[in-house]
DNA sequence: ATAAAATAGTTGGCAAATATAACTATTATT
DNA sequence: AATAATAGTTATATTTGCCAACTATTTTAT
């Protein structure tokens, strides 16, 4: 038996979670010179959503709200990041990227770019349209299915509250 | 702004993250009433893959190899699989499915096929076609790219032993 | 207008995953 | 026979994921 076959019968969830490993280990690779070696889909969201509260990033890059505390508490600590409460509604944060954040942030979005760019090179345009939208209409599938409801606002109201076991691989 | 901007610009490699966690939770919950609560994608590739050794699971599903010891030590724990030294390779371990964990891996396959057969099944099967070989193109392009060698075999001899930082979101 | 519910964010804690170095045993290469 | 490579293991430290319980604020229902 090869210890390596060039691709196994895998389900669509497991194709995608080694398809993200990969490309963030090329990633990672290529910020290595920046000063910051984690966070950077968040860096690269903000850098389109500036200022957005932080439930926004939770919910668009389906993080818990509790991890995402501690990350923007690390991003303010090494001054990427700003943490303004609403004047309109004082519930909410409003995370906005510093001067020194935007700079390396520009570094992160090209990186992104570069990597997507090459790795799309060789495929017809026509097929990444299909791809992107396959892409979508599975998460959006995926939405709509019962799941261990962990980011997306989950509300721990009285009722239910059992045992919610995890999502793990 | 609102807090859910129906999809986002993101890179394919954190798309392909988002959807692989949206997977996992729905597959989570659908397996729920199991006695196991984790290693479902490894359970599955050794229902294809029945006898491989942990090599092979780490080339497979990008894992690394440290951490698969304790993943099968926790599997042969349970009883789900057997650890049996390769007779003509005493190096090599070969990962054997028990009675018990090819019963309860046949589940776990059904609920796999079951996500992936609902989440396609409004996808007109020429676009799943182009779809699961865009999939497949990317991640080879990636496995060229320069990456942090975190999985497939690292081999750390005298010569490059720099640090290797994360590759984290 | 007040009570109840929902929302945004926080804290603390534990289990699990990830990363890294150093290690043994065995086999392949020179 | 020496060296290198491969498969797997151990130990350790850090980070992440998940959950319960919490505060503060705003919205909804009565």
């Amino acid at each position: 038996m090869p210890t390596t076959t060039n691709y196994a019968k895998l389900s669509v969830g497991t194709k995608a979670l080694i398809l993200s490993k990969l490309y963030y280990s090329v990633l990672s690779k290529s910020l290595e010179s920046l000063d910051i070696e984690r966070y950077y889909s968040i860096l690269f969201f903000l850098n389109e959503n500036n200022g957005c509260n932080q439930q926004c990033i939770c919910n668009n890059l389906a993080i818990d709200k509790t991890a995402m505390v501690k990350v923007i508490d690390y991003l303010i600590k090494v001054g990427f990041v700003d943490r303004n409460v609403n004047p309109d509604d004082r519930r909410e944060h409003f995370i906005v990227l510093t001067k020194k954040g935007l700079k390396q942030t520009g570094e992160i979005v090209k990186a992104f770019e570069d990597i997507d760019r090459e790795i799309f090179s060789s495929i017809p345009k026509e097929e990444q349209v299909i791809f992107n939208k396959v892409m979508c209409q599975l998460s959006s599938k995926l939405k709509e299915l019962p799941a261990n409801d962990l980011f997306f606002n989950y509300k721990q109201t009285a009722k239910k509250r059992k045992k919610v076991t995890a999502s793990k691989v």
